[in-house]
DNA sequence: AATCTTTATCGTAATATTGCAATCTCAATA
DNA sequence: TATTGAGATTGCAATATTACGATAAAGATT
């Protein structure tokens, strides 16, 4: 096998593991992290930003874009991307939802 | 190739992709639910909770605890799993500082 | 129009992940 | 001590991911 079983889970944890996947890995943090930094949406240096080839950091955007974590419009020769605020929004909420079920809790088993 | 290339990035920014790729599956999304879920932490049924055979739960539990989201101990023959309010604080404030910073933004260009 | 610049896509190699049957470990119990 | 039961490990097959060179696509510039 190798492919994940999606079918046999809830759309919110389908959801969920598809939004944390695309920041499972460092350079699509780094480019969230970028993303965050300059202030514009325009941000053609993106690639000189990152230690990576050029078709891996589009790769990386590709992913991110499916995943809809950022947006991107065409605009003349550059393009410019963004974060999507709604699916972040559901990462935050998710974890932060977490974190008040486990101060809830409390329980000192472990 | 297919290695991530993890020397390249900061250390802060491979702490968040190692505990988002955590979260990056399904079934873990459900082992982390169902943690949440059941008061005790021993949960030795965690396996009739999932759509997958023992090894493979049993797999996805060594990554969570990898990733140093659970944490484990053995208690006579069944384990007591629970989550690591820590590493989940560090996934929480992470998130809560983008949306935080995403809201202070809001430009509208995409 | 020819060229430059920037991003996307294709193709491919290396490596990682997912899933499970078979097997092992080890404590509890008969 | 033999057996049972719960979880871990091993080994393997199928699939996914990561990375990049080569190349394509398309607007901008000369």
């Amino acid at each position: 096998m190798g492919a994940t079983k999606t079918e046999h889970f809830t759309d919110k944890q389908n959801e969920i593991a598809t939004l944390s996947k695309a920041f499972g890995h460092p350079a699509r943090v780094a480019i969230i992290d970028y993303l965050l930094k300059v202030d514009a949406c325009i941000c053609g240096d993106i690639v000189n930003e990152l230690p990576l080839a050029q078709p891996t950091v589009s790769q990386h955007l590709k992913e991110l874009k499916n995943a809809g974590l950022i947006k991107g419009d065409i605009e003349g020769n550059t393009i410019c991307y963004c974060i999507d605020e709604k699916a972040l929004d559901k990462l935050q909420s998710y974890f932060a939802n977490i974190s008040t079920k486990l101060e809830m809790k409390k329980k000192d088993c472990c």
